[in-house]
RNA sequence: CGGGAUGUGGCGCAAUUUGGUAGCGCACCUGUUUUGGGUACAGGGGGUUGGAGGUUCAAAUCCUCUCAUCCCGACCA
């Protein structure tokens, strides 16, 4: 049966809806696919309905393709099983908790591993029963501190999760390179573009992990990309190392006075003042910033350490979060600074008068890290470690030593990418699918082995496989639309065929009628503008609006015999005779 | 959590500066009209102006508090 708009749940707004910013929230909302329940909350009217089925079937027929199991698990769970993993306070407030009548806590599942290891645990203890892939379809909540952009960051969504387990590294390698190949064939599907980036495996454990993200404008996550095919998350950018100088003829380093100079740029200026050279300018990437950060360990253990980078990059918070793992890091505070008479702040240097201060030998015993980019024979402009000194011409390799490299400097348009490819690009792109190696994290937490062939217990080895479905129909609305509403891919759209009779004959209906009936026939879905007291203009409006590609209009050409084949994407219509109309759409 | 903005029928807005008892467009209902680009006309229903307290003869408007939403940042598989 078509969908007739004469009765189909749906009102579209000619405006904007004031709360919406982005375009794919606007059309979603104006076409009448959605409605906000609460922020970040949506409901889902009978198109946007159609639409997320379209993309779950997807994901669903490639999922079993790869061979992975559907099931479904509740989303109120239990404390318990996130207790034992430790994510039920390291979700933070993240996480919806709530209690039953007697108190006992749940949660709504914000990603489901904890589940999925138990089930398998429940029922499996073999390694003939392995490998195996699961995975669901299934609402998500997570209590975003700030739910944005309609669909695209919900509190409440929908994942695929699927989940491997394997007995053996090789095992878990193939079973992710199977649910990698998947992703390629649904967003290939989909008609998503889409690239994959080397990821930071983060607050989920393990180890190998890629991004799938969407380039476009509006995306939350910068990568970076080469032109010789590179791509990555800025927090998994390796610097390329520089070799080693010499430094022969590098002069002996000198301390200069340096009044009035906290900051780098007012070094700069200084030293380009009162320390002028011949060859050239200083600049910033002449001197070396020392950078104190606070790191907090899972235990509550606080401590110092110094990164020395050059002086014109700031630090990435991502990559230094990354890069210290697991503990949290965050700027020293003025009371870190009390605590260390030894760091003189706006003066910090690895040497004072010749001798070590940072490093582990040195004399404050803060632990010292560089910046990959600071080798051996590079010279610097840095602190004296005395108020208003600084120091030229110190050499790394002859005047100072680190303890080791810290790479958490930020990453810039033009830097050289990790494997040669050229310079990388800053982008900008949307999460729609995440891949990872778990390893044993799960598995071990919550006790999952099974036997092996010698009748030993073996831990079992995880990965785990996340697509964003709502996600996506946002994705696929911004990438597919233009002033006059949404043009779905035909692998999405609410219906093949949207057929508008536009007349006020009855004839026009009764043909238009019988057409929509041979198309169905023609195993086509459709949906038919029958309003008969609507005008064409208002009808023409909604069929752009609502998106479906293929429209067909049933109207004034009928005196020929004719109907128009409208393109919603080209914008090009024609008349064909009307008995060739469903040949022409098949 | 920090910064900014906004809360007025279902939706989009005006009236707030200068207090006088709420108005416009869209949508909705009735009738006539129109039917290949959001027809036209007439009539109609619907709002205790986010909430609480205060000032005042009188509060959407002024004051205090509070709640909510949106945007930027922080945060975030």
């Amino acid at each position: 049966m078509p969908i007739r708009l004469s009765t189909l749940f749906l009102r579209t707004l000619r405006e904007d809806p004031a709360d919406a910013e982005v375009a794919s929230h606007k059309l979603l909302v104006r076409a009448g696919y959605i409605r906000r329940a609460a922020p970040g909350i949506y409901t889902w009217l009978p198109l946007g309905l159609a639409v997320k089925a379209k993309v779950e079937q997807i994901v669903r027929e490639e999922m079993n393709r790869a061979g992975a199991q559907e099931v479904f698990f509740p989303a109120l769970l239990p404390r318990e099983p996130y207790e034992a993993t430790g994510r039920w306070t390291e979700y933070g407030d993240n996480l919806f908790r709530l209690q039953d009548r007697k108190k006992a806590d749940y949660l709504l599942a914000p990603t489901h591993e904890e589940m999925f290891t138990l089930l398998v645990k429940d029922l499996y203890s073999s390694y003939k029963d392995l490998p195996l892939s699961l995975y669901q379809i299934q609402n998500k909540y997570r209590d975003e501190a700030r739910p944005r952009a309609g669909l695209l960051r919900g509190r409440e969504f929908v994942m695929k999760d699927a989940y491997s387990f394997d007995v053996t590294d090789e095992g878990l390698v193939a079973s992710y390179h199977a649910q990698r190949d998947a992703y390629e064939r649904i967003f290939r599907r989909l008609g998503v573009e889409y690239v994959i980036v080397k990821a930071d495996a983060g607050a989920m454990g393990g180890s190998a992990s890629e991004e799938f993200l969407s380039p476009s404008p509006i995306g939350e996550d910068t990568f970076v990309r080469s032109p010789g095919g590179y791509a990555a998350n800025v927090e998994a950018v390796k610097t390329v190392v520089p070799d080693a100088v010499p430094f022969d003829k590098t002069p002996a380093a000198v301390v200069h006075d340096s009044p009035n100079t906290p900051t780098i740029a007012t070094l700069v200026d200084l030293a380009n003042e009162k320390v002028a050279r011949a060859d050239r300018a200083w600049t910033a990437a002449d001197t070396l910033k020392n950078v104190v950060l606070a790191l907090t360990s899972p235990e509550g253990k606080r401590s110092l350490v110094v990164v020395g980078l050059p002086g014109d990059r700031e630090v990435d918070a991502k990559r230094a979060e990354v890069a210290f793992a697991p503990n949290d890091v965050e700027p020293a505070t003025e009371e870190d600074f009390a605590k260390n008479p030894a760091l003189v702040k706006g003066y910090i240097g690895p040497v004072k008068d010749g001798l070590a201060v940072l490093g582990e030998k040195g004399s404050s015993g803060i632990r010292y890290l560089l910046d990959p980019r600071v080798v051996d024979g590079t010279a610097w402009i840095t602190g004296a470690n005395i108020h208003e000194k600084h120091v030229f011409d110190l050499v790394k390799g002859r005047d100072f030593e680190a303890d080791g490299v810290a790479d958490i400097a930020e990453v810039r348009a033009g830097d050289p990418a990790p494997d040669g490819s050229g310079p990388l690009e800053l982008a900008r792109g949307i999460e729609i699918g995440h891949v990872f190696q778990l390893g044993r994290k799960y598995a071990e937490a919550l006790d999952l082995k099974v036997l092996d062939e010698n009748g030993k217990l073996v831990t079992v080895t995880m990965g785990s496989y996340g697509i964003g479905v709502t996600r996506l129909v946002a994705v696929l609305a911004e990438a597919n639309r233009d002033d006059k509403g949404l043009i779905w891919p035909q692998s999405v759209s609410p219906a093949d065929v949207y057929v508008v009779a536009a007349g006020k004959d009855d004839s026009v209906y009764q043909t238009a009628e019988k057409l929509v009936a041979d198309i169905e026939a023609a195993g086509l879905s459709v949906i038919y503008d029958d309003r008969q007291k609507v005008s064409p203009g208002v009808k023409f409006g909604d069929a752009e609006l609502v998106g479906v590609p293929r429209i067909v209009i049933v109207g004034k050409g009928l005196e020929q015999g004719e109907v128009d084949l409208w393109d919603r994407r080209t914008g090009e219509r024609r008349s064909v005779p009307l008995e060739s109309a469903v040949a022409q759409l098949r």
